[in-house]
DNA sequence: AAGTGGTCTAGACCACTTT
DNA sequence: AAGTGGTCTAGACCACTTC
């Protein structure tokens, strides 16, 4: 068995079984990394082979220093920095849990529009329309696949007390999500992403959005009821798996009379 | 010399010298909190006293240990936190230093317009309008003084590259700002945060956005170039200083035709 | 060489949850 | 009572910076 290697107790880089550790391979010139690095990265590949599922409990520190030759602390360290990625969730006297979208809290950090006053509600989801289609090359070149590749696309509508409030376009990578169909989307009771988590193996890690101020085009206008050329917030987010793997681009257009969206600048 | 309490080794309530700790003082339900968070808040208020100004090394984590006779690694743990907060910045072999908003790092984190493509740039800011007014009400109770209080107001207009594109108006306590005039904010070098951090002993930590699209208005029509009506991104930004007091109102209009505002979901 | 933050260990005890 | 994460300590050693 190939034993993990603290810093600097070698010349050899970090090696850890059956793969390299954060660092890389190192084989030009060997980068090394501390040995909690390397337990976090190890933990990451089980979350991402599935071994833990979103919602699961993983083993308990004790457990996992004794599987790694490590000490309780060195695990430690390392799920403190899943914790503050939200991958996983420690609860005391339970143990840590792999992170899901089946919590209303993890709702918020993915939808950022807010009502200008009064409590945040769920949103009413209608699926205008799914599609397979080809690849065009700009969405290829997001997603990472070729172009002419399938892809899902997805119109949705989002009502907020009955008033028509998102209008958002999503393409997904077809060969990951292979029977996705308007049935199971308007269906599916809950957040989308978490029907991507639970029916696709593939949960949200993270996104990135590009907000923008736009004037309401002829659909906007048909769909959510606006007057021609009237200001939407244009935001477009390129949402991320397990290895920073891009898997969904979605576009949409909000309005923002009564509602904002809300950001905090840490 | 009254002396900081461990978890739970006793049923009074945490003390720390000359105030109560995180928790609260206590008086009704005794609460409680680790001691690096009573040791995280105690550094806290040598921060926010100025014992420690921004940019300045703050003492070792073994003096400070020393000092609160505790061990390094509580202490240590206790900087990790105000380092996750922003509040301080690590330097290994050198020491933790003060976080100041004199860093190019620290911009980014205000400032979230990027350009669509190519790389971000420094604005070149033109005050137009410096002036001390009373304050209306509504923007009294965002800053948490009276209406009537003295505030300063500001209007700025940033062009990148030569372009209009940003044009905000800017509340700030009176009392607080008191040399602030359009002569000191224009021939300062540098971000504005920097110059209230610097002069006026005010650092920003945090900030909260309200983001919205919205119509130009005659105004942003003059300064920003743009056509009437045409679609721009409003930013409402409330800023806080230490102690979680807000100390900044501002309402920007962005141009977001050639840039957008950049939003990290994690 | 000395001082700083960064890593790692081993052990003790506490708070919380479940059995 | 047993198991989990959470806190705290003491000590060793490493990496980096400065003198």
């Amino acid at each position: 068995m190939v034993k993990l290697r603290a810093m600097s107790q070698t010349v050899s880089p970090p090696v850890v079984p059956g793969q390299a550790a954060a660092g890389g391979t190192g084989t030009a010139s060997p980068t090394f990394s501390p040995l909690y690095q390397q337990i976090k990265a190890l933990i990451m590949q089980s979350l991402q082979s599935g071994e833990w599922k979103p919602g699961e409990l993983i083993p308990s520190e004790v457990e996992l220093a004794y599987r790694y030759k490590v000490s309780q602390g060195t695990v430690r360290k390392a799920i403190d920095e899943l914790s503050a990625d939200n991958l996983v969730v420690r609860r005391q006297g339970k143990g840590t849990f792999v992170a899901t979208h089946h919590e209303a809290r993890v709702q918020f950090r993915f939808l950022r529009l807010m009502p200008d006053a009064g409590e945040a509600r769920q949103p009413d989801n209608h699926i205008l329309e799914v599609k397979r289609l080809r690849s065009p090359a700009e969405v290829a070149r997001v997603l990472d696949i070729k172009a002419g590749d399938s892809v899902v696309f997805i119109r949705r509508l989002q009502y907020f007390d009955a008033v028509p409030t998102i209008l958002e376009e999503i393409w997904l990578p077809g060969a990951i999500f292979k029977g996705l169909t308007a049935e199971r989307l308007a269906e599916y009771k809950g957040p989308m992403y978490g029907l991507f988590e639970t029916e696709f193996g593939t949960p949200m890690i993270r996104a990135s959005e590009r907000l923008k101020a736009v004037s309401a085009d002829e659909l906007a206008v048909e769909l959510l009821k606006v007057q021609s050329g009237a200001p939407l917030l244009s935001v477009e987010r390129v949402a991320y798996t397990y290895g920073d793997r891009p898997v969904e681009l979605r576009r949409a257009l909000y309005v923002t009379t009564g509602h904002h969206y809300h950001n905090e600048l840490i």
